[in-house]
Order: structure tokens, then C-alpha cells, then sequence
DNA sequence: GCCAATTAAATTGTGCACAATCAAGTTGTA
DNA sequence: TACAACTTGATTGTGCACAATTTAATTGGC
């Protein structure tokens, strides 16, 4: 078994790998979305409305893992840009529906050409990429059962 | 080329990845340091800490790739607790040395229980998590210098 | 020795992510 | 039908992460 010395050096080595690409990789987005207006999470939701348009923010969160604690004030600020539109529904007025704007929609235009340039940023192979993925996916299923 | 539709998705895919595996890690990692009485970034300062006390906040931040915007309350809060001590450095009053109280000290050997439980809730064999941590630091290092 | 340039850490401002709570609305059961 | 139980999204509180700025100290060049 692992000493508690090199236990922590490998806790260090593999989990501070994750939490420091995840950070490196948001400087990347936020160089990227700059010229879009946005920041990585609320480029996640425009990706979900612009497969979708119209969701809950029940939906929202089930997609990207999101209470609305985070999406409120999220969705609030990109009300306020004009992406997007907040409405209740009607058949539930619990629930409030997410629809793009037109402003909203024609930002997808722009951000085709974001994800060229952040896998480019990575500097991985394709066949890497699909690998990390993988891997990351088994990952994160496993870890949220953890807590659950 | 890829496709707008495709690239955009491939986006999701990846990097959404990334991220939700490191919120998905941050999320075991707050049950399992909530009996240590630290946050995740806390604990990582902490790392630091045992493998070489007293450090000036500038080496943490190199350590932790950090910036004193975060790490000047993290600490504050550190020694609120009182794991750690901060003092002005005698030789350049710039400088904060950081060192660990007798209580810090005390912490590590209940630390040294949260690696195996963060790994084993990986679900990942140990050779995964090697060449997981490998990728991860090859493409951190990309993404670091893609900003820079 | 003097002063401009640089450095270290703290502070201010903004946006996120989560836990806990709340108000309003909907569903399920007796 | 009435009401308890549950659901939805907003709010409150806390801690982080980064950009920009500030204050004080140090270094480097003349």
C-alpha cells in the first residue's frame, strides 16, 4: 500500500492535473468568447439552446449539471445582452422557458470558429481527444455516483 | 473539415468533458475535506505546506499556478482557522512567508485518508489514472501556453 | 545617491458553483 | 374536494478564480 507521503504526492499528481486543465482550458475559452461577449459557462448554455431552442431551466441544468443557483443570475446577464429571452410557461407557471433571441442565434455563426481553436490550443491528436473524453466520461459518472 | 454542427458538438463533448469532470472531482473532494475542515484549493495550499513549510505566497502561487487574488483571502481564511501562520518576510517586507501552525501540522495525518477515497471514486485503474494524469499535463501545458 | 522601473501582496470588481432556503405552483392521496 | 407532499426557479450566503488596480518595498541604471 501506498505511504501517506506518496498517496499525497499522487493525489497532487492526478487530480490537480484535472482541476488545472479544466482551469487552463477556461483562460483559453475566455480568450476566445471575448470577441463573443461571453464566458465558457454561458457559451455552454447558448451550445444547448442553439441544438434546442426553447428549454426549461430545468432542462438546462439537467444538460450542463447546473443548479439555478448558477443559472438565475447566468441567464439574468444573458437577458440583459440580448441572447436570450425568459418567458413562464403557460402550462406550468412554475417554469420559466429559455428561447433564443435573433441576436442570440446569429452569435452561433461566430462561435464555429471556436472549438477549431481551442482543440488546436490543446495540442492533442485527434484520436488523444476521443481518448481523454472517454476516459473523463467514465470519470465523471463514476465520481457523481460517489456523491449520490 | 468538420462541419459547424459537428464541431460545435465535438466541443461539447471534449471540453465540456474536462470541466464536468473537474466539478464532478471538486464534489467528492468538498464531502471528503468537510471532516478536515477545508475546500478543495485550501487543501491544495495545505499540500504545499506539508511537503515544504514555510513558503512566500508568491512560491505558493507558482505552485498552484494561482494569483494572490485568490490566494490572499484563501490564506486569510486558513489562518482564521488556524492551520497556517502568515508572516512579513524580514529580508524583503514584501514577501509573506507562510507556515503551518502545530494544528496544520496535525491535519496531514487525517489527509492522508482522502486520496485513496478520491481514487477509488474515480473508478479508474491505477494505470488509467497514469496515463490520464500524463494527457492532462501535456495539454494544460499547451493550453497555458496558448495564452501566453 | 537618486529615481524610474519592477515586484509582492492586498484590494476591488465580476462571474461562477454549490448548499440552504424561500415563495409560488402543481401533483397525489385520502 | 382539501390538503400534504413535491416541484420549479429565485434568492441568500460562502468560497473561489481571474483581471485590474493600489500600496509599499526593492532593484537597476545613471
Amino acid at each position: 500500500m501506498l505511504g501517506h507521503v506518496n498517496a499525497l504526492l499522487l493525489d497532487n499528481q492526478v487530480c490537480f492535473a484535472v482541476h488545472a486543465a479544466a482551469r487552463a482550458m477556461d483562460g483559453v475559452y475566455r480568450r476566445e468568447l471575448a470577441e463573443l461577449g461571453l464566458t465558457y459557462p454561458q457559451y455552454l448554455v447558448m451550445l444547448v439552446l442553439w441544438e434546442r431552442d426553447q428549454v426549461t431551466v430545468k432542462e438546462l441544468g439537467a444538460a450542463l449539471r447546473l443548479d439555478s443557483g448558477t443559472l438565475s443570475p447566468l441567464l439574468k446577464r444573458l437577458e440583459a445582452a440580448g441572447f436570450v429571452r425568459r418567458e413562464r410557461s403557460a402550462s406550468d407557471e412554475r417554469s420559466v422557458l429559455v428561447r433564443l433571441t435573433e441576436q442570440g442565434t446569429e452569435l452561433r455563426q461566430a462561435a464555429t470558429r471556436v472549438p477549431g481553436r481551442i482543440l488546436e490550443a490543446t495540442g492533442l491528436e485527434l484520436s488523444e481527444v476521443l481518448e481523454l473524453s472517454g476516459t473523463l466520461t467514465r470519470m465523471t459518472r463514476s465520481l457523481t455516483q460517489a456523491v449520490s
